[in-house]
DNA sequence: CGGAAAAGTCAACAAGTGTTGGCATATGCT
DNA sequence: AGCATATGCCAACACTTGTTGACTTTTCCG
């Protein structure tokens, strides 16, 4: 089967999808800004995807792309994962978005729940980690807290630090939350 | 000059708001629900408040009213700033509001960093603790990830934890963004 | 070629938004 | 009481939104 010509525009529309739900959130990012930064007919966008919500459920699919940590000292997980978040965050969209639209939209809201139930916490079990859920909830509070501060309200003092401070900082309260004893 | 009438309406307005914004976001809270709510018309809120970026403005205008820390024992500071963030965000809808809008609508977001450059960092200064707006936006990234995850996106297993349990786990994080040596 | 299917365009709709002005009512002062 | 002012309600505006259907153009295959 040849590649499609739609295929193209669809791609395109995505893309186009990501980076306004991404820069404006859910609501503000418009199905005609949408076709407009993509080049092409506002109805195009429905035949393709639907609705809006749709459009945004295909944009908003994400894999955390967690690494196998088995082979890293136990002391260095949390920076080994702070560094991956980051890069993970930086090169995509998609994250941005997701966490843009999850704070008014309620699917998106449980599709962010999701990453955390579904893919961190399996991660953290696999490496024999207790209780792996509330650890992936810890987690989830500082990550998804320095993605706010940095990505979304870009807090001065916090955009301006580098990945090696970061790592160094708040490497070792995940470390933390993975490894200590919970009360 | 004794209570106007209206003072009643304008407060019943601004608490409407504030359930408002917070529970639905900035775009998503319509003026004809918040007047809805406060069982007025909508036009009253115009007439009271301006327009609608002037209303939230004053719905959200906040004070974190962080307490004196001065007789707190150093290696215990984290853990009272979380059970007085804790209690702070629970007691009161601004802050929910504010930061449901923070994401999405630049004023808001402006003034969620004022919060912390303008109300946190001053305080860490008086605790002659070095470079305090990179440690107050440290705490930021560990506060507002806990109000995000808690309160917004509700996930399971942070919603579910106590604030002793929170303060134990997460006191020591923040005690240490604020005494830590920073690379 | 010729025609069917895919891809794209255009205009319009129904609903909901912030916002406005005019009009009625209630309040309080002299 | 009577009047000015504060307070409230109603209807409408101009605009934007998601979404739809009919129409035209392009593509592709027998």
């Amino acid at each position: 089967m040849a590649e499609r010509k739609s295929d193209r525009t669809r791609a395109a529309i995505l893309a186009a999808a990501r980076e306004r739900f991404g820069a404006d959130g859910y609501e503000r990012a418009t199905i005609r800004a949408i076709a407009a930064d993509a080049a092409i007919d506002p109805a195009m966008v429905m035949r393709y995807y639907g609705n809006k919500e749709k459009l945004f459920a295909a944009a908003a699919e994400f894999d955390l792309r967690l690494p196998d940590l088995g082979g890293v000292p136990r002391d260095e997980l949390g920076e080994a994962l702070i560094r991956h978040f980051l890069t993970r965050w930086e090169g995509d969209d998609t994250l941005r978005a997701l966490l843009r639209a999850a704070v008014t939209n309620e699917s998106a809201a449980e599709r962010m729940r999701e990453l955390f139930a579904a893919q961190l916490a399996p991660t953290l079990r696999e490496l024999k980690v207790d209780q792996p859920a509330v650890r992936a909830g810890l987690i989830a509070t500082q990550t998804l807290g320095l993605a706010l501060c940095r990505y979304i309200l870009e807090l001065g003092p916090v955009t301006a630090l580098t990945h090696d401070q970061l790592a160094a900082v708040l490497g070792p309260t995940l470390t933390r939350y993975l490894t200590a004893p919970l009360g």
